[in-house]
DNA sequence: TTCGTATATCCGGATTAACGAATATATTAA
DNA sequence: TTAATATATTCGTTAATCCGGATATACGAA
């Protein structure tokens, strides 16, 4: 299991924090975990905001480099981006297990879809 | 040495990382690192920027629960607020480590004054 | 006291970011 | 084709943030 990575991709310290510094991304990340591949009807479920409103905010986080999407059909699935470098997963890992806690989010399971 | 907490202090994840998602607050985060204790003039030497620039953020890393200040005559010196919880702490540790090479900049040492 | 230095705060203006309804695009099924 | 569903983007409005000169405050020395 667990895709191995390329190349680490290059990210910012500063704009990885403006990312996860909105109350909305850090819950977006939150649900999705480091290792898990969630589609955008439950993000849209679990955070209770209109669906625009998500989708702007997984823009951010995929063109931050912190996130990729994978389409099947009509649904995206976003996951963490496993090319991030090394000291950027274990920053996100302690925020999203913190970050859970503080907003009340359990990881996502299954699929709605 | 290493000044023993009192009770950890809590600290939003949303709003640490808000702090650290400007360069200049980042920056100033980078020069402290972890145990380090600097005076406002050597952080205003190392960013180059304005004094009430520097201040005004200082105050914000402060009002965070991020650093902490004393006065010694009529300087101040800040420093990471060591009574934040063991998870804040392992974060800015890491992305002060990176920060550092992203931003160019070294653990001052010694004081100015 | 008064002066000089270090730092903090104020404030008006400029820039950026967040919002969400409306609309556009993409995909599947019929 | 068309319709239906899922997601993305646009756009105008509102709110938050950043800036830095000017000013205020705190302290030590004289």
């Amino acid at each position: 299991m667990h895709a191995v990575q390329t190349a680490p991709v290059e990210v910012s310290v500063a704009s990885l924090c403006k990312c996860l510094g909105d109350e909305l991304r850090l819950g977006l990340v939150c649900l999705m975990g480091t290792d898990r591949e969630v589609c955008v009807c439950d993000l849209v479920a679990a955070l209770d905001a209109p669906q625009s409103t998500i989708s702007r905010h997984l823009a951010q986080l995929r063109q931050c480099g912190l996130v990729v999407a994978r389409r099947q059909g009509t649904w995206m699935y976003y996951r963490i981006n496993g090319a991030l470098p090394e000291w950027a997963l274990t920053v996100i890992e302690s925020m999203v297990v913190e970050g859970r806690r503080q907003l009340g989010l359990r990881p996502l399971q299954g699929h709605c879809c």
